[in-house]
DNA sequence: CTTTTTTATATGAAAAGGAATATATATTCC
DNA sequence: GGAATATATATTCCTTTTCATATAAAAAAG
């Protein structure tokens, strides 16, 4: 665990830190009887209703064919509805339901218990600046992605 | 884009960060006729020859059966190979060969040209704080973890 | 030393994901 | 307005992952 290439590798501490801390909260959702893109959806959706499908994809970090498939499931399982957008009839717009809304609201209040538990045992005042750097990193991504032209997520 | 929960969710931040910056190295590694989880085997085996095939599953973040797989296939590739282990024959250790270290080589190459691209248009400076919080959140996990005796990624 | 339990890896069936493409609607250009 | 082009979502086919469990070796218990 020394001087490995990884060890100081940028990508892989990201990688690192975020699996580390969704595998934690990961283990909770299953008590909330959700799987975890449902959890991605629903968390998108609450605070934000009648999303468009691609609009969805990029939020959750998934390709639009993958939303697709999420999307369909989710609505089998009766957690969100779609409907074909007003103006622009290609569009589907995806709503919540009451019975999704129950459930992504306790996993929303588990979701906050859990990042409070990590600030404080990572520290408070650090835990906001990595919040800081992390935000300026998704910005200077966002700003080389759209000068190069490149493709979503 | 204001002031939705999840745009201040840590979890959120961090797979977001990492999934952004990975997207970004991830088309340069086509280049090298690598996938992404050849890559991430042969950068770990780099400079850590001979390890165990549970051990390079916890580097990789990926579940054992799923390295087992993948292992697999790239031995068949003829990246890498098998052995058992000396000591415990229950162990597989994992040795790279001389055409799988030729083409890992090109592509640190890259990795490190494009995290030195990232650091220059993010701040080196910032970059440099960004890596040691990101190091002791990891390591607050691990702290974490020990204590609960959860389970692995 | 034998039995029981634990640990390391592999495998099989089912589910999910990815790449390419189809379909339907909008927009643009003439 | 009509043809050509662009965009949003769905679907198909194929690969990969996941979950549960099998197998084999080691360690522990007796």
């Amino acid at each position: 665990m020394a001087d490995r290439f990884i060890d100081d590798y940028l990508l892989y501490l990201l990688a690192r830190a975020s699996d580390g801390a969704s595998a934690e909260f990961h283990s909770r959702l299953k008590t909330h009887g959700l799987q975890v893109p449902e959890w991605r959806v629903l968390a998108a959706l609450s605070d934000g209703d009648g999303v468009t499908l691609g609009e969805l994809a990029a939020i959750a970090l998934q390709h639009q064919p993958t939303m697709s498939k999420i999307v369909g499931r989710m609505e089998r399982a009766g957690l969100v509805i779609r409907r074909a957008g007003k103006r622009d009839r290609r569009q589907v717009r995806v709503f919540i339901t009451p019975d999704g809304r129950r459930r992504v609201d306790t996993a929303l209040k588990d979701a906050k218990l859990h990042e409070a538990e990590i600030l404080s045992r990572f520290g408070t005042e650090d835990a906001r600046r990595l919040k800081q750097l992390l935000r300026s990193l998704i910005d200077e991504q966002a700003d080389a992605k759209t000068q190069f032209e490149s493709t979503p997520a």
